[in-house]
DNA sequence: CTAAACGTTGCCATTAATGTGAAGGTCAAG
DNA sequence: CTTGACCTTCACATTAATGGCAACGTTTAG
């Protein structure tokens, strides 16, 4: 499919996508006419992208990851296409892990928070 | 304390610390010769704000949490600094909540990755 | 008193992610 | 063949977070 129509099943601008082609993490082919020419799978790898981006990560880090993101959705890992980088991998998943950990000790700041005013205060109007 | 001290204790540049102020997550008093005045407390806050940073929230999101991360640690909720905005409150939580979500499903498809390479390929080396 | 160290403000630079527009090529419909 | 919709590249603009410098005031040590 051409540009504008990945655009529209994943609701991303067409700037972007060719901007994730640039950063290197969506990669298109070409069709005679210079067109950009994107499959099916495009679609979820797309969205996977902004689902990352929106959760903070950043385009250097979801190059690393998204590989073996999509390989772990098969049923055997045939081969790896980070082989070259297993290593960088696993610092990108202490770093997610780091994230989370940061994220639940202040989700639960903040639910602790809530709760406790709405206890004292339910006269909220 | 002076700024530069801040900025020895927490080991952030004092033009993020001014930054910071810029934004309005740090609210330093000022001396008489103008000079900013932090307390004992503006280097845990600062250290908070980091966390939260590097945990991929932007300052708009830190300057609604902050206030109730910290009251969050006194013993009752005597005052609410966030009366005005509870709901805002409400909505960081969840988009906390979605990112965790996000992050979780991708750590673990991360890690199912690397089990079942490292299971595949011992012969590493 | 003077120099060094530190503070102030202000402005300009950078990187990432994104928006926008110009100038021109391709294609399908009339 | 022309028009309109879509594509291409190129380039400049913006926002957030950050770095750096300049010009100038303050404080401290010699």
């Amino acid at each position: 499919m051409k540009i504008g129509e990945l655009a529209a099943k994943t609701g991303v601008a067409t700037r972007l996508l060719r901007y994730y082609e640039e950063v290197g993490i969506l990669h298109p082919f070409r069709s005679p006419n210079g067109y950009r020419a994107y499959g099916e799978p495009a679609i979820d790898r797309v969205l996977q992208i902004r689902e990352l981006l929106e959760a903070g990560l950043t385009t250097d880090m979801i190059r690393e990851v998204l590989p073996c993101l999509e390989a772990a959705k098969e049923e055997a890992v045939t081969d790896c296409p980070a082989a070259a980088d297993l290593d960088g991998l696993r610092q990108q998943l202490s770093g997610i892990e780091r994230r989370i950990d940061v994220l639940q000790r202040n989700r639960d700041a903040i639910k602790r928070y809530l709760r406790a005013w709405e206890e004292a205060g339910p006269t909220v109007d």
